[in-house]
DNA sequence: ATGGTGGATGGTCCA
């Protein structure tokens, strides 16, 4: 079984690279993010004759998630529990053969210090909430998306010039950390050590040229998934494409 | 060198 990320920038803008991948990769599961897309403008038809039902919880212009699966699977949260449908779409959730999927587009936080980087700190503390709250950790539970943080130095291509920005800083680092003390394991750290293995690059300065990037799309899973793990992995492949997305989708085996 | 590119949008905001 096959569980994937990939945050698309605009669905509109890259159907065509989404349908293209399904057709190489066909994951059993498909978590999008930064749709920039209201629900009743999503693509849908394109992923259903693909074997696709969509869950889609859209957004004109910013943000967006959705959950592609084959076959069908229950509707679950959209967005945090309690929240009015003006606040940002930026969670989705499902379960899937038994394991419960949880998509999510982290705040990018724009710089250090700022409003919406308070924002991305509060938001990643009411992450960790939402699984106290919501989930057993002695369950499969898989937490996916593009979570705006790399964990550590191997994550970034450059330590010296990414220490205190945004998507590196310590106070980040210590909000996504502690909702991964919840119970997860990071499976891509599972069967790779070494660094220089990224999932975003700047469009800007031909960074994907010189793989200057970092990870920030992850797959994290609970105890129980970790065993059934025999593999994930980058598939840097689509970020070479005409008209790509930034990111590179992440790709998790289950032997389920 | 304070740039560069891309998407949604229709002058900027966001990443």
């Amino acid at each position: 079984m096959l569980i994937a990320t990939w945050n698309v920038n605009s669905i509109l803008a890259r159907v065509a690279n989404v349908a293209r991948w399904l057709d190489l990769v066909k994951p059993d599961v498909l978590c999008l993010q930064e749709l920039k897309c209201a629900d009743d403008k999503f693509p849908t038809e394109v992923f259903q004759e693909r074997g696709y039902q969509c869950q889609i919880f859209g957004q004109p212009t910013y943000n967006g998630v959705a959950i592609l699966t084959r076959g069908t699977c229950p509707t679950g949260h959209r967005g945090y529990p309690g929240d009015d449908e003006t606040q940002q779409s930026r969670l989705i959730a499902s379960t899937v053969n038994g394991i419960n999927v949880v998509d999510v587009y982290v705040p990018n936080g724009q710089m250090v210090g700022s409003e919406k980087y308070a924002f991305k700190l509060e938001w990643l503390k009411r992450l960790r909430e939402f699984f106290d709250v919501n989930y057993d950790n002695s369950t499969p539970v898989l937490l996916c998306g593009d979570f705006n943080v790399a964990p550590d130095e191997r994550d970034v291509h450059d330590v010296r010039l990414w220490q205190g920005r945004i998507l590196f800083s310590d106070p980040e680092r210590a909000a996504l950390q502690h909702v991964k003390d919840w119970g997860f394991t990071d499976a891509f750290r599972l069967h790779t050590e070494e660094g220089g293995h990224f999932s975003w690059w700047d469009y800007r300065a031909g960074m994907f040229r010189r793989n200057m990037g970092l990870r920030i799309d992850h797959i994290w899973i609970s105890e129980a998934l970790v065993q059934k793990n025999v593999r994930t992995w980058i598939d840097v492949e689509p970020r070479k494409w005409e008209k790509p997305s930034d990111h590179a989708p992440v790709i998790a085996e289950f032997d389920v």
